[in-house]
DNA sequence: CGTGTTTGACCTGCGC
DNA sequence: GCGCAGGTCAAACACG
């Protein structure tokens, strides 16, 4: 054996190249051989990469080989893989992005086009309203001798109305006539009213045609032994009125005491409850407070003063009015200055009448009964969309009013429609009544009211809208909110009432009662604008107050 | 003279 | 039962 190490150890060296070797190499000066002998052990190197098995199992030690992977391309595999799957995932996902964006786009595009045929069908619709309000302001202009017509001639129109009008006295005359067919419940729910229709509906749905359809029934249960109050009481009372006739024993039930007048009881059937409504409603009352100078409001209709008293509280004299347009009429009035403001004139009407109105009487005489109706079921068949049609046009005029506040109250003893339509004295359109010829000392806010849309008065857009809705079982609901976005989108004024009507509350009911009083109290405003004929009939009182 | 208003008396309901 | 207040009546009055 060689005693030299070092030639053993080179000897095992040199037996690398043959394979065996490869461990003598990493003896002593296995390090200096690898820094010194580089090239041999490159030399090894390269041969040993030249054989794929041992640099797999050089290289790795792991087995980073997918079953897919050739030996040519294993290497990038292990290498590049995890950055080309991110990549790739990058670029799916900006692919979808795009497609993201470009739906977005595709949508931004509809939605501006769709933007431009809303605006397109809102502009047209515009156009034509404002032509119909010109078409109805012309007309209006050549009927104005109207206003000068005296009263009488004016029921004499009201009932002729269905040959003579345009529709206003055909609603006179369905009303009185037809009662039968204008139970609320006949109402067609899917027919949008023209305005033809409108009227007639409003009409079908008034107060007048509810009391009217239920007096049939009074008939029958005044046959029966059930009637639910004291015809003792009636006789004698009809004795004092001197009503003698069946109809007027009919108006007559609606005028009984609040004592006489039926609690609701939950263990009386169906017909009783009716009558009991019937009487709540025909003894229901509409107080209207406006700002005017005049002792008593013209509202259409003839009456006779049958007296006055002091009423406690209040130093103005309360004024006692019956109407007179027809015999036996059982509706009453009284007219009694605010104590608080002496200029808020505060007039009460109370019944409904027993005989054909002028239109513009028509919508005031039927308020006491469609208020407590609407305020007292708080379910009838009526639904809100019918308040809001057939008083579209009415509430339009309303709202449009510098300021409005209508509450609906079912306190007792009579369910009664506040509708206050006083404003401050800076927006009273005073020259509107000298323009229109009437008594200068005629400051009725309904005149101001329906002036603008009635005869093409323009409009501050100083308007104030606000609103009280309530009622005995539903507490106050205050709608100002909802109605702001009238006050905002005044101008035109004509066609946001309606949309935002639609949307003032979760209670439609409510909601059409709100519209139906304040469209029943103002109605001749709103006949005013749809029917020209009639709409010019708004002339001073007859009856001055000598105090004023 | 007819129509509408005034006004004191009367009636009725309600609270005490 | 009494008093009060609201509502109504009806005679007297005013006015055109």
């Amino acid at each position: 054996m060689d005693p030299s190490g070092s030639d053993h150890e080179h000897d095992i060296s040199t037996e690398i190249s043959d394979g065996k070797r490869v461990v003598s190499e990493m003896d002593f000066f296995a390090n200096n051989a690898h820094r010194s002998d580089f090239s041999t052990a490159n030399t090894v190197e390269k041969e040993s990469l030249e054989l794929p098995e041992t640099r797999l199992q050089f290289n790795t030690g792991l087995n980073l080989l997918t079953p897919h992977s050739g030996a040519g391309n294993s290497s990038s595999i292990v290498n590049d893989g995890p950055f080309k799957c991110i990549k790739d995932h990058h670029k799916r996902r900006r692919d979808e992005l795009a497609v993201l964006q470009a739906e977005v786009d595709r949508i931004y595009v509809e939605n501006q086009r769709l933007r431009g045929m809303l605006n397109q069908v809102n502009n047209n619709y515009n156009s034509l309203h404002m032509h119909l309000v010109v078409l109805l302001q012309g007309q209006n202009n050549n009927l104005k001798p109207l206003v000068m017509k005296t009263e009488s001639e004016t029921v004499n129109e009201a009932s002729e109305g269905p040959r003579k009008n345009h529709g206003g006295g055909e609603a006179v005359e369905r009303q009185f006539m037809d009662p039968g067919r204008s139970e609320i419940g006949d109402v067609d729910d899917h027919s949008l009213p023209t305005s033809e229709e409108e009227r007639s509906l409003g009409c079908c749905i008034s107060p007048t045609n509810i009391v009217e359809s239920m007096d049939t029934q009074n008939k029958s249960l005044k046959s029966s032994s059930t009637v639910p109050f004291d015809l003792k009481q009636i006789e004698r009372d009809n004795r004092r009125h001197g009503r003698d006739n069946e109809g007027s024993k009919q108006a007559f039930v609606g005028c009984l005491p609040p004592s006489k007048v039926p609690k609701f009881d939950s263990s009386k059937d169906v017909d009783e409850q009716k009558e009991e409504t019937m009487s709540m409603i025909r003894k229901a009352r509409v107080q209207v407070r406006a700002r005017t100078e005049a002792s008593m409001s013209s509202d259409g209709c003839q009456w006779r003063k049958y007296g006055q008293k002091l009423a406690k509280g209040n130093p103005c004299p309360r004024a006692y009015y019956r109407c007179t347009m027809a015999t036996g009429c059982p509706v009453r009035k009284q007219v009694q200055r605010c104590a608080e403001d002496r200029t808020i004139l505060m007039t009460t009407y109370e019944g409904h009448h027993n005989h054909p109105l002028p239109p513009a009487a028509l919508s005031m005489a039927s308020t006491t009964a469609a208020a407590a109706a609407m305020l007292l079921s708080g379910s009838t068949t009526s639904s809100a969309d019918h308040g809001i049609m057939s008083s579209n046009t009415l509430a339009r005029t309303l709202f449009s009013g510098p300021s409005s506040f209508a509450t609906l109250s079912a306190s007792a003893p009579f369910p009664t429609v506040t509708l206050d339509l006083t404003h401050s004295p800076s927006n009273r359109p005073h020259a509107h009544h000298h323009q229109l010829g009437h008594s200068p000392n005629f400051h009725h806010n309904f005149t101001s009211l329906s002036l603008p849309h009635a005869f093409g008065q323009s409009q501050n857009g100083q308007f104030k809208v606000s609103g009280l809705l309530g009622s005995q079982s539903h507490p106050q609901i205050d709608l100002s909110h909802q109605l702001a976005p009238i006050q905002a989108q005044m101008s035109p004024p004509a066609d946001t009432v309606s949309a935002a009507a639609a949307s003032l509350t979760s209670d439609p009911n409510f909601t059409a009662a709100l519209l139906a009083a304040i469209s029943s109290v103002i109605g001749n405003v709103g006949t005013a604008n749809n029917n020209c004929k009639d709409s010019p009939i708004i002339r001073s009182s007859t009856s001055i107050d000598n105090n004023t």
